[in-house]
DNA sequence: GATGAATGAGAATTCATTCAT
DNA sequence: GATGAATGAATTCTCATTCAT
C-alpha cells in the first residue's frame, strides 16, 4: 500500500517525533533527515497532517490486527490477557519510536480528524480488554469494580513503565519488566 | 512573590495550554487574552520559557508544601495515603486546567531546564509515595514486588482516571471515582 | 481612520497592480517597495486580503461621497450627467494607478468579500446614473430602449476610453477626450 | 495544426481560466482536468506561456477568418455592421468560456509576447469596425467624432453586456439582446 | 507519449523577541 | 508599566519545470 518512498517518510517523522517532539516535526527537518527537498515530501503525502494520520491508521491497523490474532488464537482468559500485554510490550520493544507518537497525545489535539482516530485506538483496546478482564477469577477486592476501572489498572501502570524505559533510554528489558507487572496486577485481582 | 499581574499571566497561559495546547500557547495569544501588548508580557517574565518554568515551580512548591502538610498531620499508613490522592484529586477538581498542563510532558521536552523540573516533581511525588506503600500490610501478590512498580500501580491509574475525567469535560466528580479507584487499589494489594 | 503606514501601504499596494498586475502585489514585493520587512506589513493589515478590501472600500467611500455631493449640488439632468462623468475623469486622472485596480476584476475573483464589494460598487454608479438618464430627453432611437442598456451605452466607452488612455501611458488629456465622448453619446440619444 | 491532445489541453486550459480565473490555472490543475500527470503537459505544449500563446493565435486566427469571409459575403454598410456583432454574439454563445479569456488581459500583462497579441486582435477589430462605420449615414450628433471613438461606442457597451450575460449565468439570450444593443446603437448615430 | 520523482524559487503567514517612546 | 513598530528566522505549502525511465 506504501510506496518505498512513504515507508521512509513514516519512519522518520516518528524518528523525528520521538527525538525532538512535535515541534521537532518540521517539513524541513524531516526533508533534510530523508535527504530530499521539502517539496518532494508532497509527492508522497499531501500534507502533515497526512502524515501524522497514516502513522495513526498504521497503528490502528497493527493493533487490529493483533487482537484478530489472539481471538482465535489463544483460550484460557488467565494467559490471555498475559499473552495480550506482552505483545504489546514486544510491539514496544521492537518500534521503541513509535511510544513517544502513540503516548503522546498532545501531537494530535488540534486536528479533530486525528485525535478522532487516537480515541479510536484506545477504544479498541479497552473494548478488547474488557471480556478478557470480566473471564478473569477476580477476588472481593475488585469484585464490585466497573471493568473501565480494572482497565485502569492494567493500562495505566503499563504506560508509566513504558514511559520510564523510554526516559530511561531502554536501560531495561521492557518484555521482562512489563511481564512482573502484569503478574503482579494480575496477582492482586485474582482468587 | 508573584505580582498580581504575574499571577495573571500564569493564569492566562495554563488556560491557554489547556485549551489549545502547546501550540496555541503563543505570546500573541496570551497578550490577547490579557488584554494586553505581546512587549507587556516581556515586562513581567524574560521569556515564554520564564513563564513555563513559573508554573512548574509554583505546581511544585504547591505539591510541596502538600507533603510537608502530611507529614506532621496524619499518622496511620492506611488512611494516610487515602488522604494523599484525596488531595490530589482535590486539587485537580479544583484546577481542572492545571490537568492539561502537569500531564503533558510534551511541552517541557525541548527545554531541559523545564523537562529536569518535571523530573523532580515526579521524583518527589514518588519519594513521598514509596514509605507510604512501605507502610501499608501488604499481601503475597505484591510482597515481593519493588515499590516503584507499586508506585506505578497508583499514580498509573490515577493518571488515566483524571485523563478520563477532563476529557469527558468533567462530567463526573473527579474526587468521587477517584476515591473508589484507590481504594480498590489499596484493597487489592494489602492484606 | 488609516494610519500614515496604512496609507503607504495601500498606495504602494495600488502601484504594485498597476504596474505589474496581481501577480506582482506580493507581500515580499510590497515591503520592498515600501522599504520595511515583511512580517511588517502584517503589523497593519491581518492579511493580504485586507488590504485589497480596504482599497475598494477606500474607493467605495470615495464613489459614495461624490454621488452625495452630485444629489444636492447640481440641477438639470443635461449637466449633471455631464457632470458625473467629469468626476470620473477627473478621480482617474488624479488617482491614475487605481484604474488598474478598479478595471481589474479578475484581481477580486477568487475572494467572495471582496467580489461581493465591486458589484456593490457597480450597483451603486449603475443606481447613480439610472436617474439621470432618465431625466434626458431621450430621442426615438433609445426611447423605448431599457435604461440599464443605455447604462452601458456610457459605461462601456467610458471604460474602453480609460483604458485606452492608461495603454498610452496617459499620452492625451482624459477629461478632455472624455468630456467630448459623452457629449457625443448624449447628442446621439437625446433630441 | 493542433493535435487531438493539443486542442484538448487548450480546451481544458480556457475552461480553467473561465472557472478559477488565471490563479487557478496551474499545471497541476490542468493535468488533473485532462487526467494525465503533470510533465506529460511539456510533452504538447513547451511551456505554460506557449499554452496561453496558443488560445490567443487560434482565436486570432478565428477572428480574422470571420473578417475574411464578411469581406467577400456581405455588400450594404447598414447590415454588414449588424451582422458582424451578431457574429461576435454568436462566438461568445457558442464557447462561452472563451469570453473570461479574451476579455482578461490581466492574464496577458506579465509576458510582452502575449500582450503583443492581445493588442494586435484588438487592432484587427478595430481595423475592421473602422471602415464598416464610415459606410454609416452618420448623424450630426457623431459626423465630427473620430471613428475610433465610435468604435468604443460599439465595442464598450458589448463588452459590458457579455460580461454581464456571463455574470447573470447565461441566463438571457446574449443574441438576442445584443442585436438591439447593436440596432439602438446604429439607430442612434445614423441618420 | 507518458510518468514518478524531484527541485529551486517563492508564496503567505507566524513566532518570540527587541527597541524607542 | 505599557505600547506601536519592527524583525530574523521559520513554517507549511505551491508553482513551473526537468529528468531518468
Amino acid at each position: 500500500m506504501l510506496s518505498e518512498r512513504q515507508q521512509q517518510i513514516i519512519r522518520a517523522s516518528i524518528g523525528l517525533i520521538d527525538q525532538f517532539g512535535i515541534q521537532g516535526f518540521t517539513i524541513k527537518n524531516l526533508s533534510k533527515e530523508i535527504g530530499i527537498s521539502e517539496p518532494a515530501i508532497y509527492r508522497h503525502f499531501e500534507s502533515k497532517v497526512e502524515i501524522l494520520s497514516t502513522i495513526l491508521d498504521e497503528f490502528k491497523q497493527q493493533v487490529m490486527s493483533y487482537h484478530a490474532d489472539f481471538d482465535t488464537a489463544i483460550a484460557g482468559g488467565h494467559e490471555k490477557i498475559g499473552s495480550f500485554f506482552a505483545m504489546i510490550f514486544q510491539v514496544f520493544t521492537e518500534n521503541p519510536t513509535l511510544v513517544s507518537v502513540i503516548f503522546a497525545e498532545e501531537i494530535f489535539r488540534n486536528e479533530p480528524a486525528l485525535s478522532q482516530k487516537v480515541v479510536e485506538i484506545q477504544n479498541s483496546n479497552e473494548a478488547y480488554l474488557g471480556p478478557l478482564i470480566q473471564s478473569l477469577p477476580l477476588n472481593e477486592a475488585v469484585s464490585s469494580t466497573p471493568v473501565e476501572m480494572i482497565s485502569m489498572m492494567f493500562l495505566g501502570p503499563v504506560r508509566l513503565l513504558t514511559r520510564k524505559w523510554k526516559m530511561s533510554q531502554y536501560s531495561f528489558d521492557l518484555r521482562e519488566e512489563g511481564k512482573q507487572l502484569i503478574q503482579t496486577i494480575i496477582k492482586s485481582i485474582t482468587l
